[in-house]
DNA sequence: GTCCGTGCAAAGCGTTTGCAGCTTA
DNA sequence: TAAGCTGCAAACGCTTTGCACGGAC
């Protein structure tokens, strides 16, 4: 919450309320979360701030669109949350994080092979986890 | 295009105009499209169809949605087109095909030490391509 | 001829924009 | 106090739904 601070300080913006309630219920969510899940999660904020927060975080930074199932939902990125990705289970709904430092040297080296400097990327599997399979 | 006939006659599907409209306009852009850009490169279908057509077409594994940028898009699956991923320029927008076997081999492995059982997946790069990165 | 799919109309949402008033620094 | 943000109202555009006609098989 300071490091939020700090950072919307840093960079001329303002503390408000609704901009801490998007991003305490981004924090506490602990899973990636739709824009209707945030709206529905700031009861007391305004949809329309819930909107224009959203855009300014991500400009930021301080959170990203990722595709979860089928959907697009927002996360926090690395500032506040260790990056990793996703495994999404499409039988029972659960979703399994992936950390992996050899996926990430991984993706730095394919990158290289296609001299292209790589500044963010998006990975998600969609599959059957361990219960489901048995099953 | 015999191949999409087959497809939609084996599962009990009609061919028709709008359907072939839809599949011939992924096919040709060489391209992720948008929802919005396929309506516009169907422009004598209607939009209500070219949205039923997305939908049979997800459901039938013919077209897979994708996050491009930070948009989603849609784009022909392996059935029609080489499994692939993307690298996408920020600066210049272009977009990358990356084609791995090793980047798959990769993914089947990370996937097996999670006892993952993977259906498909999504992977996007973002950052800058050779010739921006020099500027 | 039968049923599926299309096209039109209209409803339904999610998202964006304009503006006055309040809050933050 | 001055600028930035919020909240409300309303516009906007994408997507969905209902229904009668037309086309595929």
């Amino acid at each position: 919450m300071d490091k939020l601070h700090q950072l919307l300080s840093s960079r001329g913006h303002r503390i408000t309320k609704a901009r801490e309630r998007v991003f305490n219920a981004l924090n506490t969510a602990e899973k990636p979360l739709s824009t209707t899940d945030i709206i529905a999660l700031c009861p007391t904020a305004d949809r329309v701030s819930v909107y224009r927060t959203i855009e300014l975080f991500s400009h930021l930074g301080i959170i990203k669109l990722i595709p979860v199932g089928w959907k697009q939902q927002y996360e926090l990125t690395s500032l506040f949350k260790s990056h990793h990705h996703h495994m999404f289970c499409t039988k029972c709904k659960k979703l399994i994080d992936i950390h992996s430092d050899d996926f990430e040297n991984f993706v730095a080296k394919l990158a290289s092979t296609y001299q292209f400097t790589p500044l963010d990327h998006t990975f998600e599997m969609r599959g059957l986890c361990q219960k489901c399979q048995k099953q």
